[in-house]
DNA sequence: CCGCACACTTAATGTATCTTAAGAAATTAC
DNA sequence: GTAATTTCTTAAGATACATTAAGTGTGCGG
């Protein structure tokens, strides 16, 4: 599929666009190769763009004072991916967006996103419809994060996003379930009774 | 001051409203008093409507297997809350919204947002500042939960929302934090080195 | 194709947090 | 205003998960 295309039909998922929209949005976009391990956003810096990943995989993950890093999300084709913290407030990002495998971006800096809003109005709806979903993603998590012990989260993970599951190390996956890789070991051995 | 006038002036902090958008948004809300310990959203049930806190406090709250409760989030005034995933959804709601002091709410039904979304485009831009919110708060609870230990994220809690700590139980906290109250109370003791 | 870094595993020991139980304090209900 | 309910605390014992350390596999850069 041509990238844009890609792009579009994400969007148009959620709202309808016309043909001079279209090469308005992909005016708007810059496209990025992103090599493995090669740093997107580092964390102190400000997100000054949001990405869609085309191909390959990033990640999010916070650096805490113990030098550990914590994943908070993951972002495979078709996903959306910043520190939506820094993005929105213009802060510092706590967040470091990096490749876990070679992928493809397109990127929408934040002063083309609100070009984006005043001559597209209806794009105020897709991105709307963007950020509830996240909303909905991430409170899901925090109800299994405190509800649910590690071994029932790690199933619920590979019932929800088998996608990830086998592109992602499980290392990878130990962090995002807030566990070790030791622990994750452990459970992955255990009888799924 | 004026119920309406408290939910347009958390509006415009956002968007500005003309006269006749202001009567059209008043038209569309309704106004519920909620008694202590009254539900507003019981967990099975669709998520209608989304609440704008006037006065008192509500939480909301998923029962696990085990019959726990845990607090997914408290609104005091000028908050807004739902079960978002039932409400973007349809399907039946994860959560229980219930208020810990006597309350008076404003509801928007799901139907009469889409109106207002309708009749005035520039309603979808505060809905999407409302949502990016949101993410950035979830996101970040994450963050905490994942890299925090069970005392630092008390102490993060009573800084970043000292007006929820003076109103709300321990016990209500040490669910919000996914804790025991014991094992708050035991936290409390420490001299805070 | 070799070597090295890194992922994954196993197991012993350690620790944060839970469970249970009971009493004291505070709030609520009649 | 007093009984009843709920909250908060304390403490002992239990457990989920972390840490450390060592060994085995696996991918990849030169």
């Amino acid at each position: 599929m041509q990238p844009a295309a890609q792009i579009l039909d994400n969007i148009q998922k959620h709202i309808s666009v016309s043909a001079s929209e279209k090469k308005l949005i992909e005016s708007l976009l810059v496209q990025q190769k992103v090599a493995k391990k090669e740093v997107l956003l580092e964390a102190g810096k400000v997100a000054t763009d949001i990405h869609f990943v085309s191909q390959g995989v990033l990640r999010s993950y916070f650096t805490d004072l113990e030098g550990d890093q914590n994943i908070v999300m993951f972002a495979v084709n078709d996903w959306w991916i910043t520190d939506i913290f820094s993005f929105s407030t213009g802060n510092p990002a706590q967040l470091t967006i990096d490749a876990l495998e070679d992928a493809v971006v397109y990127s929408l800096s934040k002063e083309n996103l609100e070009l984006l809003f005043l001559k597209m109005p209806t794009f105020e709806r897709f991105f709307r419809i963007l950020m509830q979903n996240a909303y909905v993603r991430e409170q899901s998590r925090i109800i299994q994060n405190l509800s649910m012990p590690a071994e029932e989260r790690y199933r619920q993970f590979l019932k929800k996003y088998p996608q990830f599951a086998e592109r992602i190390t499980q290392k990878q996956i130990a962090s995002y379930l807030g566990i070790t890789p030791e622990f994750l070991s452990s459970l992955r051995k255990k009888p799924n009774s």
